[in-house]
DNA sequence: CTACCAACCTGCGAGC
DNA sequence: TGCTCGCAGGTTGGTA
């Protein structure tokens, strides 16, 4: 599911869906999506009566804020997605994994799928905002601007694999498995690179390339590969300008070289071993 | 520090 | 057809 890119572009969809409507009632129907088990039964006395006044995003977490100072946050983790119904639309087959949703006044709903229920969700008090944040260590946002070149440098300057450090929120938060597979590949270095050995030319391809695949991600609106569809039901199109992601076997689109699958941090790895050399 | 593993869940495609 | 295995956009918590 959703990295940066997905989850950018369901909160841009959303802050255009949903802000400032009347909140009915709520319903939540996998007891694991709070963690909070009193909220689970509750949510909908919880919600009702409120309004979403706006969205954020942080990594992959969404921040919907709430007029009475609330905020709830979720995680899509890997199949979760929101979708946004209107009342004279039908149940049908892309509803069939929700487990969440919030009826609006006017008969609309937000609804969150997610067909393997490990998503999350957190209604927290407006001081416990920060110390969500802070328990996990949650590094900056990958596209914000504290994320510079000289920033990103210092903060892979460590003795582990290169993809791992991306991989890791509390070093950069929002890369996940496929743009951080696509972002090596852009910048031509391998996966297993120790972060220790980046020279000061890796460093600036690897923060040029990070930024500029996030971004084209989110101009197409996400990675549908299988589960993830934006909130009005459509797919994004990046699987079709991926390089490397899930193409073992298949010709690199630089040297035709046939694309290697390794794991790295426990995670299947793909790059071109003509293109990305170790060292 | 680092690396690795199991858990949390459900579904799909490959191989037999 | 039907079974088993491996695999999947993530995070957490445990071990060595
Ligand atoms: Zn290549």
């Amino acid at each position: 599911m959703p990295e940066l890119p997905e989850v950018e572009t369901t909160v841009r969809a959303l802050r255009k869906k949903i802000l400032g409507r009347k909140i009915k009632g709520a319903v939540a129907t996998a007891p694991q999506l709070f963690h909070d088990k009193k909220l689970f039964r509750n949510i909908g006395r919880a919600l009702r009566g409120d309004k979403f006044s706006a969205i954020d995003r942080h990594g992959k977490y969404l921040l919907f804020r709430l007029r009475s100072g609330r905020t709830m946050i979720a995680h899509m983790k890997l199949t979760g997605h929101f979708l946004v119904k209107d009342k004279k639309q039908k149940a049908n087959d892309i509803h069939k994994h929700v487990r969440f949703r919030t009826d609006f006044a006017d008969g609309g709903a937000l609804l969150f799928s997610d067909l393997r229920k490990f998503g999350r969700c957190w209604l927290l008090a407006p001081n416990e905002v920060p110390e969500f944040f802070d328990d996990r260590k949650l590094g900056h946002d990958a596209l914000s601007k504290e994320v510079s070149e000289v920033y990103l440098r210092a903060k892979l300057r460590r003795n582990r694999a290169v993809k791992s450090l991306l991989l890791d929120q509390t070093v950069v938060a929002g890369i996940g498995n496929i743009y951080a597979d696509e972002l090596l590949w852009m910048a031509k270095i391998h996966p297993l690179h120790k972060g220790l050995s980046l020279s000061e030319h890796e460093a600036v391809e690897i923060h040029k390339a990070m930024r500029d695949i996030l971004h084209r991600g989110i101009k197409a609106g996400g990675t549908s590969i299988r589960d993830y569809r934006k909130p009005d039901g459509s797919s994004g199109y990046f699987q079709m300008l991926r390089a490397v992601y899930q193409r073992a076997g298949q010709p690199c689109p630089r040297c035709k070289t046939p694309i290697k699958r390794i794991v790295v941090a426990q995670r299947g790895t793909h790059y071109c071993p003509k293109c990305q050399r170790k060292n």
